[in-house]
DNA sequence: TGTTATATGTAGACCAGTCGTCATAGTATC
DNA sequence: GATACTATGACGACTGGTCTACATATAACA
């Protein structure tokens, strides 16, 4: 990852991520992501030798890390754990509402579909969740949480968000993630150890 | 449904269900249904004149529906939210650890590759989660939580509940089921609106 | 029992689509 | 001009879901 990589390489996987979020992996035939990309099937497997499961890594990887940047933005920017989570969730919704519910977490979808079938896609899942585990985790911190509750406390805040993404994109509703905001954030404003 | 449904119908469904919770919704083929069922091509679209989708809705609906009964029998014996909470996700644990981390929930998986582009497994779930939400707070109203808190309270239950068997599967470990319960009950001991 | 009528199970044809491979052609960079 | 890197799209072996035609099982009734 030195060099910024091909060009051609960036719009393969980042159609292959757009397709995946959607339509789930084995949903998403190469056929679809090189028409997205406008690529022939060659210069895919120039790039991705591994095939659709290469691809497959690269997009939850790339997809994960975006996610993981906008974590580490908002908690730079929030006063609080819980002032985090609800900038986090309003980008979330304005996201869900401009792709009218279609386009949901864009990792969660291929990793149940691939875990433990895949070891590379799995590996790749793996570590974008400790990237934001670790992003959360040094938030708590950093507010005065102590490590032994940052890290479980990290865990579940995930868990809800993801939980409640699926629900929305299932309800065709923001709802589940106000409702599970809430409640998250009255666990960690309950739970703030040091006030103010 | 007031016949009790033929038997290969019900064999056909369930195997659906476990390989549809595996490998996702489209990742199973009719070809891995009917080997798993022992049965003959043409007899699933007997069964099933809608085809994959309607065999799609039907597991949904019928995996759906067992967790139902799991939630409800268990709401009954608790003694409280927190209680139930723990012994549903002991139960969890044991599903999860038994199929090493394979079997996730049945219905999340497809229902993140169908929605919304099938709605008839769109609608089969939303029901399925509706059913859900309606014994979670039916549970909560039973140990004294006021009508307008026990609706968000069991959409969060459930996020995190679903969230949590996400990350579990990926990671290969029941950690996150442990961390996340742990949160959600103190999040139910501490809303308790009348002690005791 | 024999004869229907209906419900269910079986077998295979069908074609569009799947992923992966290859020999070839193009384009930088030195 | 030589050498790498990159792009191309046709090809093949196979699987996808769907449908039609036939065989069997079950039930009803004479």
């Amino acid at each position: 990852m030195a060099p910024p990589k091909s060009k051609q390489r960036q719009i393969l996987v980042r159609a292959a991520a757009k397709l995946f979020r959607r339509q789930g992996y084995s949903g998403t035939g190469l056929r679809d992501i090189l028409a997205a990309s406008g690529a022939a099937r060659g210069s895919l497997y120039h790039h991705f030798p591994g095939g659709k499961e290469e691809i497959g890594a690269a997009a939850v990887t790339a997809a994960g890390g975006l996610v993981t940047e906008t974590f580490a933005e908002l908690s730079r920017q929030a006063h609080d754990p819980a002032d985090f989570l609800r900038r986090y969730t309003r980008l979330l919704v304005q996201w869900l509402e401009a792709s009218k519910f279609r386009d949901g977490c864009p990792i969660t979808t291929t990793l149940l579909e691939t875990t433990p079938g895949s070891p590379a896609i799995t590996a790749a899942g793996q570590a974008v969740f400790a990237d934001w585990h670790a992003v959360m985790e040094a938030m708590l911190a950093r507010h005065g949480w102590p490590p032994e509750r940052a890290a479980p406390t990290a865990t579940a805040i995930i868990a809800g968000l993801e939980g409640a993404l699926m629900l929305a994109r299932v309800r065709g509703s923001a709802q589940p993630i106000h409702d599970t905001t809430d409640a998250l954030c009255a666990l960690l404003e309950a739970g703030l150890p040091t006030a103010g």
